[in-house]
DNA sequence: AAGTTAGGTGACCAAAAGGTCACATGTCAA
DNA sequence: TTGACATGTGACCTTTTGGTCACCTAACTT
C-alpha cells in the first residue's frame, strides 16, 4: 500500500474523521480521552488512532503510560495540492468565501 | 450518507483518484477517453465516475450522445479548510515548500 | 432503416473494512 | 507487591466495496 493511499483510505471512516476534529479542536489528547468522546469500544478506537498514525496524519509523543495524540496537517496540504494548482486556487479561494458568507446570511 | 462521506469515500480508491488526476491535467474528456486510460473493463471505470459525480468531485456536461467529465475543486478545498486553519497554514506550506524542494535535490 | 457508437442498469461474487472480544504488557500509586 | 490504570494484539464475524457480466436505451452515420 502506497502512502497516499494510506492517507485517503484513512479518511474514508467518518469515526476517523472526528477523532481529527478532536485533535484539531484540542491537541495532545491521550487514548482515553479519544475513547469517551466516541461512541464505541476501546478496541474500536485504538484502531481508528493506529491507521491514522500509519497515514501519518496523527503523530504521538508517550509519557509514562499514556499516549499523546498531535495531528498533523501535512498530508492534507498534500491533498489540496494535487489537484488545486496556484492558478485555480485563488478562484477556488473566492468561490468558497462566496459559499461561507451565503450560508452565514441564513 | 452524509455529503463529505460521498466525498471522503469517493477519494478512497487508487482508481476513482486517478480518474481525477487524468481531469486535473486535461479536463472535458469523455467516458470513453477516460476508460482508454484505465486497466479495466469499461462498466467498472462507469462505475468509478459515477461514484465521483455523486460526490462532486466530478460535474458533467453531455454534448449530443457524449458526457464531458470536469474536475470540481471545491470539495478538495473545504477537505483543506477543515483541518488546517488560516493561522497554521503559512507554517504548513513553508513546511510543504521544503519538502518539495529536498526531493527536487535530489 | 440498419449498423455502429456512447452510455446506463441490476445481479452477482470475491475481497476488504469495521467492530467486538479474550487476552496480554507495561506503568503508576499506596 | 498488590491493585488499578493505560494501552497493545490477534482472532472472529458482519457489512461494505470493487469488479465483471448480460442486457438495455439513446444518438450519430450512411
Amino acid at each position: 500500500m502506497t502512502d497516499d493511499d494510506r492517507v485517503f483510505k484513512a479518511l474514508a471512516d467518518p469515526t476517523r474523521r472526528l477523532l481529527l476534529d478532536l485533535l484539531f479542536a484540542r491537541e495532545g489528547r491521550s487514548l482515553s480521552e479519544l475513547e469517551a468522546e466516541v461512541e464505541m469500544t476501546r478496541f474500536g478506537v485504538a484502531k481508528h488512532v493506529k491507521v491514522l498514525e500509519e497515514a501519518g496524519l496523527v503523530v504521538v509523543r508517550r509519557s509514562g503510560r499514556e499516549k499523546l495524540h498531535f495531528l498533523n496537517p501535512v498530508p492534507i496540504r498534500l491533498i489540496h495540492d494535487r489537484w488545486i494548482d496556484k492558478y485555480t486556487e485563488r478562484h477556488v479561494t473566492a468561490l468558497v468565501d462566496l459559499k461561507y458568507a451565503l450560508e452565514d446570511e441564513t
